[in-house]
DNA sequence: TTGTGGTGT
């Protein structure tokens, strides 16, 4: 590797010492021979968590929770399954299991494992994902899945039992799904003392942890000692592989921080040694608004300079780009969302912008809306930010933030999701698992009573959830099998009666992905002209049928795709979604029917799944000016829907978003009437009829 | 007349 530094610009030595690390991800090519094999192990024994192996596994045997504590490159997620696997936690039919809160995650760390034991990944070491499961029921001991998995497993197996150990890793990014399983997990082991946790944390969350995990002090009065593990979480702490990240604050807050990001990348550009440059900022407007001063300001064009953006919603290829190796002399520059804290690794970054903003959901129970604003980020957030500077040698951080607002003002870990979202989905979850108490769940961070009673009220109106706050039968059991928003399921329920179920599959699953079109600033008049192709007069849910008939008569053709501007691999997706929400509709005994071309079916359908979204227009507006009719809320049709400027007199919508006004997106044209029909309890007939003027 | 932080079943 050395070879190709500059002399005097780098410090080889710090290369070679890292040269292991690197070594260890590349030497995936060797055979199974026994030489290959022999080094393997050798590369397993210089991971910084090899040392540590013993202490776990001692401390897995004798503690019930074990809250590993571990850096960046620990390889604490590949080596501790093997660990337990070798000491016998895989035995008498046992499985192990490490979830992770993404796909990628999980196959990446499968096929690692799977590699260095030397055998078949779907045999001894499998994983599942969804739309993937590669595991053999009988072979499969060390098994990797992402934590929305496992809490699906729960509903076939409450006690998750034939697994001996879980590991949770990534546990301090706190997702929505992290978090519902590690409060299920904790009242597992109240019935199951045998079953071992795992917890792989950040150091920031190792304490609140275990505090959580701590069930020593429950036990009243009862003498001598039992028998089995200790309750009171052990806390192992592994040392990483990353290098020190140097921290720079800004001396005076900055008042822009797309404008302080860009001179502080022409200042590292100008003064620092060669090495590429990471941007932290919080969505793509500020990404193309750094990436044009970057780019056409003269004062900072830059010679060797190449300028990438990096989001979610970018085409594939595009993204691709920021992964190819930078060419000699040149520097680069990836200007980036969230999605390179957690998601994304950048391998060559050795500077980092900090903004100390990103874009985060907050959900308000008393509208009912989430939204997506721009907020501070947490201490454990400017930390992951910063150690991405860190990969393959020293690096510096430059922060756009004082010190001083740091270590006062910054939050330690933020608001978890669970506490800034839409609790329906999370509710119905628990609701299934046969939780009765929704209110007083043991959540390792509490969401609002509101937001809880707002949940459970939705679900009461949409009959899923009964007077006693129990899952109705058949109604609610089947909403909970099906894997989407309960209004989603609900709709897809309510086709069964109206004989549209395979419209209303379709029409869920281009609900449940970002969006079928293919996004691109530059020819946002080709996108128009291409949706008016497809566009129905009675909505958007119509319009996407209109699509996906058009996606399957070109026999799914890419090329057809590109011609109308829509996503060939969202359209994959969507055909994914659909095959396995046939099956499961099947399986819960909807009969998978077509109304070939009655659309008043379709929408009747939808109505009785989103009810609670109708919209009146009101009878003085001329700009499009809308009411909800269960909170007289003032929203507008957004402009990228089909029914734009058309203005039904009622409508529903699917969401909002919510700009300088609240959009709704994805709207479907309704007859009032339907909406006592569906919901004669939700709505009164005084309440829709249009008020006298 | 406009906008998509990131995950996931």
């Amino acid at each position: 590797m050395s070879r190709f530094w500059k002399p005097g610009t780098e410090k080889p030595r710090l290369v070679d010492d890292e040269e292991g690390g690197v070594l260890f991800y590349t030497a995936s090519s060797s055979s199974s021979s026994g030489y290959g094999h022999a080094s393997m192990e050798k590369q397993r024994q210089r991971l910084p968590v090899f040392k540590y192996r013993t202490a776990i596994l001692y401390l897995v045997e004798t503690h019930a929770t074990t809250i590993i504590v571990g850096e960046t490159g620990s390889g604490k997620t590949t080596q501790i399954p093997q660990y337990l696997k070798e000491a016998g936690w895989a035995e008498g039919g046992r499985v192990i299991a490490c979830t992770q809160p993404r796909r990628l995650a999980v196959q990446t760390a499968a096929s690692r494992v799977a590699e260095e034991m030397g055998v078949k990944l779907s045999e001894e070491v499998g994983y599942t994902i969804r739309f993937e499961d590669i595991t053999n029921s009988e072979l499969t001991r060390i098994k990797f899945l992402t934590d929305g998995v496992l809490l699906r497993e729960m509903m076939d197996d409450p006690l998750l039992s034939k697994y001996s150990v879980i590991m949770v890793d990534e546990a301090h990014e706190r997702s929505l799904s992290t978090d519902i399983l590690l409060g299920l997990l904790k009242k597992i082991q109240r019935r199951r003392p045998e079953l071992r946790l795992i917890i792989s944390s950040a150091t920031i969350e190792a304490k609140s942890m275990a505090s959580f995990f701590d069930t020593s002090r429950r036990r009243l009065g009862r003498d001598g000692e039992e028998n089995g593990p200790r309750k009171n979480p052990a806390i192992l702490s592994v040392e990483g592989r990353g290098f020190n990240v140097q921290i720079f604050y800004v001396e005076e807050p900055v008042s822009d921080y797309i404008r302080a990001a860009v001179s502080t990348v022409n200042a590292i550009h100008d003064e620092e040694p060669m090495g590429d440059i990471l941007v932290f900022l919080t969505g793509q407007d500020d990404i193309d608004a750094a990436i044009q001063l970057l780019t056409e300001d003269p004062h900072s064009r830059k010679q060797g300079l190449i300028v990438l953006p990096l989001y979610s919603g970018l085409p594939r290829g595009d993204q691709d780009l920021v992964f190819s190796p930078t060419p000699r002399g040149k520097r680069k520059v990836v200007i980036s969302t969230n999605i390179a804290e957690t998601s994304l690794t950048l391998e060559g970054v050795v500077y980092v912008v900090d903004s100390g903003f990103s874009k985060q959901r907050f959900y308000n129970p008393i509208t009912d809306i989430e939204n997506l604003v721009v907020a501070p980020i947490s201490k454990a957030s400017a930390r992951q930010r910063a150690g991405r500077a860190g990969r393959v040698r020293p690096g510096k951080c430059y922060r756009l933030y004082t010190e001083e607002y740091f270590i006062n003002e910054m939050s330690a870990d933020g608001i978890s999701e669970m506490q800034r979202s839409n609790l329906v989905p999370c509710v119905i979850q628990l609701k299934a698992l046969g939780i009765d108490n929704i209110l007083g769940f043991d959540w390792p961070a509490s969401p609002s009573p509101e937001a809880l009673i707002r949940a459970l009220e939705v679900l009461y109106s949409l009959g899923i959830l009964d007077d006693d706050a129990k899952l109705t039968s058949p109604a609610g059991f089947q909403v909970a099998e099906i894997p989407l928003d309960p209004l989603v399921s609900k709709m897809i329920l309510a086709s069964n009666d109206y004989g549209c179920s395979e419209e209303a599959i379709t029409i869920a699953a281009v609900l449940s992905i970002q969006s079928i079109w293919f996004s691109d600033r530059g020819a946002q008049k080709e996108l128009d002209e291409a949706k008016l192709r497809f566009a129905a007069a009675e909505g958007d849910h119509v319009t996407f049928l209109n699509v996906y008939k058009g996606f399957i008569q070109s026999g799914k053709s890419s090329n057809w795709c590109h011609k109308n501007h829509i996503n060939y691999h969202s359209m994959r997706k969507v055909d994914e979604i659909r095959q396995q929400l046939r099956r499961i509709a099947q399986r819960i005994g909807i009969a998978l029917k077509s109304c070939e071309g009655d659309m008043q079916v379709v929408r009747k359908a939808v109505t009785a799944g989103f009810f609670a979204n109708a919209c009146r227009l009101e009878s003085f507006s001329h700009n499009g000016l809308y009411k909800t009719v269960r909170g007289s809320q003032e929203v507008y049709i957004h402009p990228s829907s089909v029914l734009f400027r058309v203005n039904p007199k009622w409508v529903i919508f699917h969401s909002i978003v919510s700009t300088d006004r609240q959009y709704m997106r994805n709207v479907i044209a309704i007859d009032p009437s339907w909406l006592t029909d569906v919901a004669p309890q939700f709505y009164q007939h005084q309440q829709l009829n249009p008020r006298p003027h």
